[in-house]
RNA sequence: GUCCCCAUCGUCUAGCGGUCCAGGACUCCGCCCUUUCACGGCGGCAACGGGGGUUCGAACCCCCCUGGGGACGCCA
């Protein structure tokens, strides 16, 4: 049988950061054994369902590069077929009507809590028809009362449920809607999911899941239940600490791979290895060694394998990533030099896209003021003589490169008697705004003769006026 | 409350009975490199939750406690 693995979101919000790590999981595992893996949207709630939910998804998913062989498939389109296991299971007898009213329900979950036990039905239409014409019906599914289930769990290892603890759960609403357990037992048998990879919050429901499906004469998959992603104060990760929605990553200028990198490390290692391409991780990745215990959400380390991974991936891959950002501020890539250029000058210096479209600014577009820090410190003393003395010789340049600009500043700082510091900074802020810059030789060479001849002369123009401002 | 799961530095983790007075990574702090900012290099701080067993020997196995998380929906 071929390994389908499948990822399973509702779509009642963003694509959540916990769900990406289970959906990689479940990608990486087919992956490695050539099997498939399939996206499934499970919209069985159509209160809470919406169509943005869908696309932020499907977006999220397309983003990360997390591709799927099927799907996606949509549950709404899929309630003749559970209707059809619905009508099996009770003409068989697994399964009844139950005519309890909500009220009754919560009434009998408060007794039993008054009384210290764990909420769950009777029983009470189970045996006895009580057909009521004034309410519509739910299906129970005829839960064992006796005996055990056990599986045997790929990561947390083998787990055993008595059927005592099981109540008889709605398999349909009183509309006649299949609920959450009876489809995705359903959803996964039909399409052949033989190892189903997911947040361990499910634990719980897979000895009922395992108990239809044995009702149903089927086997039941591989389950591998990953524990949840919590936040820095120990508690599950939610919106309250900080963004959850993988778009947001996006947003921040994460590179997906990053993303993708950071979160599978949270619960799994190999050996002390921290960067890994998608290529190494469908290599390297065992579900089976996936960690047993929940693990925080650490968002300074995620910074820094985004940077690892900007720093080692191919500069026109960061360049590609990079354009959107470019955009989004205004910044025409082709009003300057080359992108990979550029990328390969910021990248040790970009921890994120964000940084680096902020930092690539002076390329492209002049900058609005010179620094007000950097601008008194460094244009003050000598700096118009240097920067006049610099332009002279750089407008005769002949080799517009790196080296020969090298030592047009070295030649400088000797014939005037400065401090290489006391030539390069001015120069700096002339060329950029800013006191920090990658090594001006090379900011020299990606800027070109004509901005760094005009930044030149406006900052002569500056310095000029600073000192009749002064006077 | 009941049931289920979990437990090594602040965080992510290595460790799978002796080679561990516990290794790596992030963060933080020093130093070095350096024309700025970075990258990088070197060094430092910092952990086996507690108690019982088992064993010649336990971070590793068993039990209890404690702590954390999850489930208990006509949500998924």
């Amino acid at each position: 049988m071929t390994v389908t693995t499948r990822f399973a979101p509702s779509p009642t919000g963003y694509l959540h950061i916990g769900g990406v790590r289970t959906a990689l999981y479940s990608w990486l595992y087919a992956r490695q054994h050539g099997g498939r893996f399939i996206l499934r949207i499970e919209d069985t709630d159509l209160e809470r369902s919406t169509p943005e939910s869908v696309n932020a998804i499907l977006e999220g998913m397309a983003w990360l590069g997390l591709d799927y062989d099927q799907g996606p498939f949509y549950q709404t389109q899929r309630f003749d077929r559970y209707r059809d296991v619905i009508q099996q299971l009770l003409a068989q007898g697994d399964a009844y009507y139950c005519y309890c009213s909500k009220e009754e329900l919560e009434q009998l979950r408060s007794e039993q809590l008054a009384r210290k036990e764990k909420p769950r039905y009777d029983g009470k239409c189970r045996d006895q028809e009580t057909a009521n014409d004034d309410r519509s019906p739910v299906v129970r599914f005829k839960n064992p009362k006796t005996g055990v289930v056990t599986f045997n769990d790929a990561v947390k290892g083998p787990i055993t449920v008595s059927n005592q603890e099981l109540d008889d759960l709605i398999i349909a609403r009183g509309d006649g809607t299949p609920t959450y357990n009876l489809t995705v037992v359903v959803d996964d048998w039909d399409m052949g999911v033989t190892h189903v990879i997911r947040g361990d919050d499910h634990i719980n429901n897979t000895p009922r899941q395992i108990n239809i499906l044995s009702a149903l004469g089927a086997k039941p998959p591989v389950y591998a239940h990953v524990p949840m992603i919590l936040g820095a104060d120990g508690a599950r990760l939610s919106k309250r600490h900080g963004a959850v929605s993988v778009l947001q990553y996006r947003e921040q200028g994460f590179l997906p791979e990053a993303l993708l990198n950071y979160l599978v490390r949270l619960g799994w290692s190999h050996g002390d290895q921290e960067i890994f391409t998608l290529d190494e991780l469908v290599e390297k990745f065992r579900l089976e060694t996936v960690n047993a215990a929940p693990s925080a959400f650490n968002p300074e380390k995620l910074v820094w394998v985004n940077h690892q991974h900007i720093m080692t991936a191919a500069p026109e891959h960061v360049a590609r990533h990079l354009r959107p950002y470019l955009e989004q501020r205004g910044i025409d890539p082709e009003a300057g030099p080359d992108l990979k250029a550029v990328v390969l000058l910021l990248r040790e210096r970009s921890k994120t896209l964000i940084e680096m479209a902020e930092g690539s600014r002076y390329f492209y577009q002049e900058f609005e003021d010179y620094d007000a820090k950097a601008a008194q410190k460094n244009f003050k003393g000598e700096a118009a003589q240097v920067l006049a003395t610099l332009a002279k010789q750089f407008a005769e340049l002949t080799d517009w490169q790196a080296d020969a600009l090298h030592q047009v500043v070295i030649d400088t700082s000797e014939t005037l008697e400065l401090k290489l510091g006391k030539v390069a900074q001015p120069l700096r802020v002339a060329l950029t705004g800013t006191g920090q810059s990658p090594s001006i030789d090379a900011t020299l060479a990606l800027l070109g003769r004509d901005k760094t001849l005009s930044r030149i002369d406006r900052a002569l123009a500056f310095i000029q006026q600073m000192g009749k401002a002064k006077s």
